[in-house]
DNA sequence: ATTATCTATAGATCTATAGATAATGC
DNA sequence: ATTATCTATAGATCTATAGATAATGC
């Protein structure tokens, strides 16, 4: 299985979606040359062109893994009959478990210059709407009295920059327990929304039963 | 003025690092060649060597530009008297404010991956050390009650989430009413740390004249 | 005389392709 | 027979240096 072996298949494909999410949260997608991917890997660097087309290609499918299931849990998150900050409460908690969770270091996902590149012009679509959805999660709470009348858009930014810091003590291995710290994200951005903090323990409880909703939503 | 003509003494550095730092934040240091940096200033690419050594020392002026007055500000904070969440917010306001009011676009300075380069020692020190003293201010609240008991560095996660957030929605142009966003942020961050947020109004009034002083002690 | 700018270019990358080789499956 | 891997390399960058030129200051 070593030298000019195979390996059994999408093993290869796997494990270069594995090293370039570290090289590229490191040292970002810029900085990190084919050669580097390939090397982490432990093959030579034309060889990852008989799994992706480009470069390019190895970073659409790592955030095609964060935002197509993300899109779905903030769809499902919208379609529940509920309160909107219990809705919220567990699409943060469905969120950031499944970030912890995913196999890949996500630290350089979250940074809009990549998306910048013309050849992920899907990608770019597909972030734009989740942020839509989610801030419109935000304003149906805002409208029902149930949240303090923030800018969804600033409260969104309150979100990216707790989950970054989450994903980054996580490091590149997946957490030992994502919920723990997915809730004590939700916990923090709800209190922080709530016109009544003191109705942060009934909206956990109705969170609860929605998280796993959400979850089973996810193809 | 145009054609080889030489500009005035330091004008030519000062647009060099208004533009990099534009396109740092588009696509990025290793995605931004000094090509592009001197084609948007208008001159040729090897003159940018007459101003600086190295692309890397274009960068590292501007993470001092944003860091060395940083730090002057956090220090004065912790010197002043006062609780903790007056010293806090009024941190916040100055510190944003201040990052709004320069002439650079900082989205790309608070990507980690660019301290990550050997080339920037300094400046990565620099930033642990602002790190930590944010930090001691979120415990000095914790340990006396004003605050709950959240994990500091997760509470500066938000704090940096919220400061991106404001810093991108002001674009390259420096924000007509810098005060406002950070007050805001400020509010945000300072009610979802109260034990009691009823706290929120006298540590507003507090912090106003401790913004003026903080401000004040940057050099 | 000084120096900011220019042209020209060396030397080191970096992405991607072409075609050979060897391991597996039928 | 298929295909994952390899070696070799084309062609396009990119950073930085060398040395010429022209604008300013004395």
């Amino acid at each position: 299985m070593s030298g000019k072996g195979r390996g059994p298949d999408g093993a290869a494909r796997a494990r270069i979606l594995v090293e370039a999410s570290r090289l590229f949260a490191v040292r970002g997608f810029h900085g990190t040359s084919t050669r580097d991917i390939a090397a982490a890997v432990g093959i030579r660097q034309p060889t990852l062109y008989s799994h992706f087309a480009s470069k390019h290609a190895i970073l659409a499918a790592l955030l095609d893994a964060d935002l197509r299931p993300a899109k779905a849990r903030v769809c499902a998150a919208l379609d529940l009959d509920g309160s909107a900050a219990a809705r919220l409460h567990a699409l943060l908690v469905a969120d950031v478990s499944a970030i912890l969770s995913l196999p890949y270091d996500v630290r350089g996902f979250y940074n809009d210059e990549v998306l910048e590149l013309l050849e992920l012009d899907a990608q770019s679509k597909l972030r734009a709407e989740l942020h839509a959805l989610t801030t419109s999660l935000i304003g149906i709470g805002i409208e029902a009295g149930e949240f303090l009348a923030e800018d969804p858009a600033f409260v969104r930014g309150a979100i990216t920059g707790l989950t970054l810091q989450a994903v980054s003590e996580r490091g590149s291995q997946p957490s030992p327990d994502p919920s723990r710290a997915a809730r004590r994200i939700a916990d923090f951005v709800v209190r922080a929304l709530l016109v009544d903090p003191r109705q942060l323990a009934p909206v956990q409880t109705a969170s609860a039963a929605m998280v796993r909703l959400i979850a089973a939503a996810v193809p």
